[in-house]
DNA sequence: CCCGCAAATGTGGTATACTAATAACATTAC
DNA sequence: GTAATGTTATTAGTATACCACATTTGCGGG
């Protein structure tokens, strides 16, 4: 018998322009790269990146429905602004989500998941050592990415998936205040205990004060930014 | 006789032809004229609608953001299925949301929006003798924005302006039915009494069972729909 | 100094051309 | 007859040129 070869890695990786363009321009806008206010000029974009306006164009379409960019009617596309309210509104829906969230992942996650959890806060809990901030920032995400997808609910997915990135940049800027780290820890510890007992209400209360000590940090960065 | 024709809508505000094509397809597809599965094809749309390419496909990209559209690579775009899977889906996130929604507008609501409710709740009352389901919806539509404006948050109401939309059609099957007419009239005034009075945990209780009698509707009507 | 006009710039939209992928059909080989 | 193969039409994806129009800029004259 012909043995297939393993292609399914590498043949499905065709990415339009645009979605390249859109991803690359998202990263940027939520690096902090391109700051708010900043003009997204078509030709200029095009150049720099190597393409024609068509994709540009169609990327910053998909920013302005996100809310990433501002469009000033035949004056062109700008980074939004970023203010306190906006990070704040952004908090508080994600409160909701992430309680909703784990409450759901309660219900119904496998034990395969309970597994596939504890091992990616194992490896957080390695990445802490490394001192890379932006690979402990993946682990993290890592983590909470099994956490959604065990709610089987593609659309709270989705949406977590994007508050999330919204948020980026205040989560690196928390992430590098190591004297979180045990905190962090214990949260993760007590989140899988719970989520594994199926206590839904304990591991919301553990959700929502995980994020209500962010909002204080993120605050106070943004604040300090700002001046 | 020249006849002026009425420009009274459009003329005040410019908007470009993508929006305009995006707003076009937007409501066929929530309205049903546009069937799931259905192929959008960019140079029929272009000649149907009398515009060319470039618009129809930023009108698409952001289509495609909102999850009405799925693209399928060097394919192009199909009007998204609505399984009751999704739906249901739908239906969780936008329960959890508004909840929260109800709750901070019991907290941060006006006079002045308090007025605006119950003007926008007496008119959906007047609206539903219309038996014109068109109008009724649209009624129905601004008494929910008044909420979500009270909350001030911006995110809650673009991401619940969202959902809200994603089940247009369902909720027009919804109000089809004259039955249900008393018993939203009861669960608006409830609501209105409750916002007033700030009582948060009765609103939410209200919301929730609002919608979880949607729920058990919706699933029918796309169950039968399906056959 | 400022007023107004023109040039420069940039978006919004159209038209067109080309490539590459897909799907439907026709043809060939077995 | 059917499976494999080739062909062709269609369409998305991208690039590019071009025009209309709005906004900004800057210059020159009062």
């Amino acid at each position: 018998m012909i043995v297939e070869p393993n292609f399914n890695v590498t043949m499905n990786e065709y990415l339009p322009l645009r979605d390249v363009v859109f991803n690359t321009l998202r990263q940027a806008i939520l690096r902090g790269e391109l700051k708010p206010g900043e003009r997204l000029m078509e030709i200029q974009l095009a150049n720099k990146l190597g393409v024609s306006r068509t994709p540009i164009r169609e990327a910053i379409r998909k920013l302005e429905l996100e809310g990433l960019v501002l469009m000033i009617p035949r004056k062109g596309a700008e980074v939004a602004d970023i203010t306190e309210k906006s990070l704040k509104d952004v908090l508080e829906v994600r409160r909701a989500l992430e309680e909703l969230c784990v409450k759901l992942t309660c219900d119904r996650i496998t034990k395969e998941e309970i597994d596939e959890l504890t091992q990616a806060a194992e490896n957080f809990k390695k990445t802490l050592k490394s001192k890379d901030i932006t690979e402990i920032a993946e682990a993290d995400v890592r983590f909470h990415d099994v956490i959604y997808a065990a709610t089987k609910n593609q659309k709270l997915i989705q949406l977590l998936n994007n508050l999330h990135e919204q948020m980026y940049r205040y989560r690196i800027e928390y992430l590098k205040n190591e004297e979180v780290y045990p905190k962090l820890l214990k949260e993760h510890r007590e989140i899988i205990d719970r989520i594994s007992c199926g206590e839904k209400e304990e591991a919301a209360k553990i959700v929502c004060e995980h994020i209500d000590n962010q909002v204080t940090v993120v605050m106070d960065t943004i604040r300090t930014k700002q001046n």
